[in-house]
RNA sequence: GUCCCCGUAGCUCAGCUGGAUAGAGCAUCGGUUUUCUAAACCGAUGGUCGCGUGUUCGAGUCACGCCGGGGACGCCA
């Protein structure tokens, strides 16, 4: 029998079904699977210790029952070993790494092998979501980019992805805005720059309007005049909406996002009525202070700390949009899950809210999605306070898209000085870009991190210049032999035999439980660390052993290795939503 | 005051539901190119996992307390 293409959860069952035939039914044996330590083997279960520690049994015992009632074939697949206390090892032998790199020869055949994982679920993917009239500075970019290497794993995964980018359209600081737009808007500049005036005029109007100050009730009666729809402030707030979406469209094509829906809080302004009303009947919401709020009186803290979805003064807010929102996902795009991406301040927000959707939800009879707020630690400067560049002003996204691909510019010339300059700036942008993903990507997204230029730039190590070059190695050997990459001929390969070619062998079939794990988990940098150690098992077997040799049989074997290497690379780094290139 | 997140090598960070000798990269030191891209590879140095107590066959991981950093807590989003 083959190797089916997530090699752990067939051991899973095959462990499940052993403790079954040793009338184990019902008493929760958890086989425990997880990718094992090269030095032990390819896989490992722990379960058997668990479970006897449990039951009372000698581990080392159980495990050998369980080893000795598995089924025949995985015997032959597996050399199988215990361990320690009780640890059972698998490791693949040879001429079935061979027959699973025979079988998954294409990104079309990986994908296909993954995406059984989510087949017939839809995944709202709520992210980026930048305020209008602001530009987006590095602040913002961690949710574009987890979010994008989300919706890209989910897809793989087999969900139907919805990218819905919410954007912060509506709200008391357009008030502050036409205030300043009215006033001091040049028009030379607009038309030169409009983001940038825009956000100027915004930050005057944000200046001139304090706390208690009458000019915040002016700003105040411009927002009243747009949410009643007077037709003047509705044409600026149309303006403000365009020229702020060309600024983003810009930051959005250089890193490869597109969104299928820009519903933004604006969108559910006429739906949040439903909500209020709903919140009410169900028992859910109560007045306090004149404001409309939700308690969660078995939660020890939001018992007393309320969630405030509707203003004393009859306006709504955040909370608000935010319910509105999550039932438009439900109803309008039969969301099976919802994953929202924002900085971990928003953590309380998030909870609140989704234990409010989750009995508004139960109380109406709606199908629940899975919620998941996917947070992130925030970007901040040296002193650990919000990030600020020299002279006091946030560094633009576009300025540090600019200088990564400048900095990959001037490596890609200082490396390849004979490769025409089209080209090298092409690979500046492939590489240039890459690194400010993957910088992102690869860090675990909750902690929090000091920007510094070097470190979003960094150019070695575990990067995506790392990653690319083994990528274009690939591609140089093929090229050098005169060879098409997409069809190499690769027949009469024999199993892996080195050990530089066993272990990168090993590493290949591992892709699966990486984008299980980084999927499952949210968490784009298991994918990441993958990759990263693929490229470095790679790089020791192209060190060690040459590729294009006269053996017909193990030049067929390498060039398989090679071949299958190139694809789960390209196909690991598309899904992260980075480009690869066949020349650096 | 209540609650949440974080604290691992000189620096930046991994460590998945407790599992085998705590791992990478950078930096430092040494080696590798008549051979497919040296943006590479091989090796060395470097740790009382903030501190303490506890839970158990086993704790970086769980519980409690303390120290340090960040954050959230009623009409911003």
């Amino acid at each position: 029998m083959d190797l089916p293409f997530h090699v752990a959860s067939h051991l899973d069952s095959a462990l499940r079904a052993s403790a079954s035939r040793l009338g184990l039914n019902g008493r929760g044996f958890q086989p425990e699977l997880r990718v094992a330590d090269p030095a032990h083997g390819d896989y490992q279960a722990n379960g058997a210790l668990a479970f006897a520690k449990r039951e009372k049994q000698n581990p080392r015992a159980f495990a050998q029952q369980l080893v000795d009632a598995l089924d025949a074939s995985i015997q032959g697949q597996f050399e199988v070993t215990l361990a320690g206390p009780g640890f059972i090892n698998f490791r693949i032998k040879a001429d079935v790494l061979l027959g699973w790199l025979g079988r998954f020869d294409s990104e079309e055949h990986l994908r296909t092998g993954a995406s059984s994982a989510r087949s017939g679920q839809t995944w709202v993917v709520d992210y980026s979501s930048p305020n209008t009239a602001k530009q987006m500075h590095v602040g913002h970019l961690r949710s574009a980019v987890i979010g994008e290497a989300l919706c890209r794993l989910l897809t793989l995964n087999g969900a139907r992805v919805i990218r819905d980018n919410h954007l912060g359209d509506w709200g008391t600081q357009f008030g502050k805005i036409i205030y300043g737009y009215k006033r001091w808007a040049d028009p030379a500049a607009l038309a030169a720059d409009p983001i940038e005036e825009l956000e100027r005029v915004y930050q005057l109007g944000h200046a001139a309007t304090p706390a208690d100050s009458a000019e915040l009730d002016e700003a105040r009666v411009e927002l009243v005049k747009l949410q009643a729809g007077e037709a003047g402030n509705v044409a600026l707030w149309k303006k403000f909406s365009e020229v702020s979406w060309g600024a983003f469209q810009e930051i959005y094509d250089r890193l490869g996002i597109k969104f299928d829906h820009v519903l933004g809080e604006s969108f559910y302004n006429d739906k949040v009525d439903r909500v209020y009303r709903e919140l009410a009947e169900s028992g859910l919401a109560e007045i306090s202070d004149g404001a409309l709020v939700v308690f969660h009186s078995e939660h020890p803290r939001f018992k007393t700390q309320p969630f405030l979805v509707r203003k004393a003064d009859g306006a709504s807010n955040y909370a608000a949009t935010d319910l509105a929102t999550a039932l438009y996902r439900a109803e309008h795009f039969h969301a099976d899950g919802i994953a929202i991406l924002t900085d971990f301040r928003q953590a309380d927000h998030f909870e609140q809210l989704f234990l409010t959707v989750q009995k508004w939800f139960a109380a109406r009879g709606y199908r629940q999605p899975e919620l998941h707020h996917v947070s992130f630690g925030a970007v901040t400067g040296e002193d650990g306070k919000a990030l600020k560049t020299r002279d006091g002003g946030t560094i633009k996204l576009k300025a540090l898209l600019d200088e990564a691909v400048e900095r990959a510019f001037a490596l890609v010339t200082e490396k390849s000085p004979d490769l025409p300059e089209a080209e090298r700036r092409e690979i500046a942008r492939t590489v240039g870009i890459g690194a400010v993903q993957y910088s992102d990507l690869s860090q675990n997204r909750s902690s929090n991190y000091v920007f510094s230029w070097d470190k979003m730039l960094a150019l070695d190590g575990n990067t995506a210049p790392y990653l690319l070059y083994a990528v274009a190695r690939v591609h140089s050997i093929f090229r050098k032999a005169g060879l098409d990459p997409t069809h190499p001929p690769l027949a009469g390969a024999t199993p892996p035999e080195t050990p530089q070619e066993l272990a990168l062998a090993r590493r290949l079939v591992q892709f699966a439980d990486a984008v299980q794990s980084a999927t499952n988990q949210l968490r784009p940098h298991f994918l990441c660390l993958y990759l990263f150690e693929l490229a470095g098992a790679y790089s020791a077997f192209y060190a060690a052993d040459k590729v294009i040799v006269d053996d017909p049989a193990v030049r067929a074997r390498r060039l398989l290795l090679c071949h299958r290497t190139l694809i789960t690379l390209e196909t690991g780094l598309h899904h992260l939503g980075l480009r690869t290139l066949e020349r650096m």
